[in-house]
DNA sequence: GTCTATAACCGGATAGAC
DNA sequence: GTCTATCCGGTTATAGAC
């Protein structure tokens, strides 16, 4: 099960947070291996683990034993469960800002948008757990990430009002609220992954079909963009 | 502050949950008097911690505290911390299904749909806890609630598919997903109890104003009922 | 009905053998 | 670097005096 999303991403840490995992010198290169190895495990059960039962109902025994390791090994990769956890947030962050990125300013609105819009989406079908941490930690009033959205997510939101109120100059769409536009693009897109369990059971508890999603996701884009004129 | 929402709502239970407060007999009427209002201060003030810190983080004695009662009497009311988070949920599901009716099969889209946004809107602004009280519940693959998720919400949601579905035959919107539509409706709305903090973050960290919010208002609804083409 | 004191339990973290 | 056994703090729930 590990590595398949969160591959290696220990090392770094973009949310300012000392997240510092110690730094011993290993000689040998199979223990650098095992180490990756571990850490990737524990940091993929604890995405899981904090998205289904929040911080404070996440067990480090349960993450440990999802990670098929003794609970005493995850505390000697990470001193703490807060720290596990800032790490996780912060994987889930980086995550975040590829997504972001894929909102050029430069282009037309309905390439832009639909860019982001599906790569929000898509996003929010291949790591369905990192959203539901993400709104758990601002539900809980963000006491870890609340100086990464006063800095990156705030620089970011700004560059993109920006040029979404040149469109609005350009006639490109109508004149809209820019944060208003991009709330209901986070609220909407997000909503497929922390509201999976609703949604599943409001189509005969069957989780979505790729085939259904991906309607779901052209939809979504084309009522948003018709919503501001767009189309 | 008890009271203001969540008032006298314990003897009833929209979730069918065995959430039975105790049923002793009661001869002076001031006891009873008594009785509610500290059954209605503790629910208040359950709503709130429960909103903040998720099942498991809450602790009775946070919510004994801010309802100013010894835990003791807390348990005295409320046999144990599941009973009385059961409660809080019903009492959430009830304010859910009071915004829902406000979505009148009969109506034309543009009028039952303005009227239904704006109900929830006004929802996600006065009982902010409430809203994030459910979508922890959902991300946590709602163990208390799926049955209520099965029945009530099951049959509200066909019924809104159905009346959608009659409204695209008459060629009054585009032809959609009826449940995309519903799904946008409620993470816009939705999105801005729960993510509160990072709203407000963005707005300079400061709480968006009864005007900023009338906007958001107008907006949400105007770009959804343009985005199925309503208008 | 109220409240102090406490029992019973659980989870994070660590000591120390391997 | 691994893992068993254990400590300690915090939380739910209750006993029992008022």
């Amino acid at each position: 099960m590990p590595g398949t999303e969160a591959k290696s991403k220990h090392a770094e840490s973009l949310l300012n947070i000392n997240v510092s995992i110690m730094s011993k010198a290993v000689t040998k290169k199979s223990k650098t291996a095992i180490r990756e190895d571990n850490i990737d495990a524990i940091l993929f059960a604890a995405e899981s683990v904090f998205a289904e039962r929040g911080y404070k109902g996440a067990t480090t025994t349960e993450i440990a034993r999802r990670a098929t390791l003794p609970k005493a090994n995850l505390h000697y990769y990470f001193e703490t469960k807060e720290m596990l956890y800032k790490q996780v947030l912060s994987n889930v962050a980086e995550s975040w800002l590829a997504a972001a990125n894929t909102f050029d300013t430069i282009d037309q609105p309905v390439e832009a948008l639909t860019r982001y819009i599906h790569a929000k989406m898509d996003l929010s079908r291949s790591r369905p757990e990192g959203s539901k941490v993400w709104a758990n930690e601002i539900m809980r009033g963000a006491p870890v990430i609340q100086h990464y959205l006063e800095t990156t997510l705030q620089d970011w939101t700004a560059s993109r009002v920006q040029c979404i109120q040149v469109w609005i100059k350009k006639g490109l769409i109508r004149p809209i609220e820019p944060l208003q536009l991009l709330y209901m693009i986070w609220a909407t897109t997000q909503h497929y992954a922390d509201f999976t369990q609703q949604i599943t059971t409001l189509n005969d508890n069957q989780p979505l079909s790729d085939k259904q999603f991906e309607s779901a996701k052209l939809q979504v884009t084309e009522i948003i963009l018709r919503g501001i004129g767009a189309l």
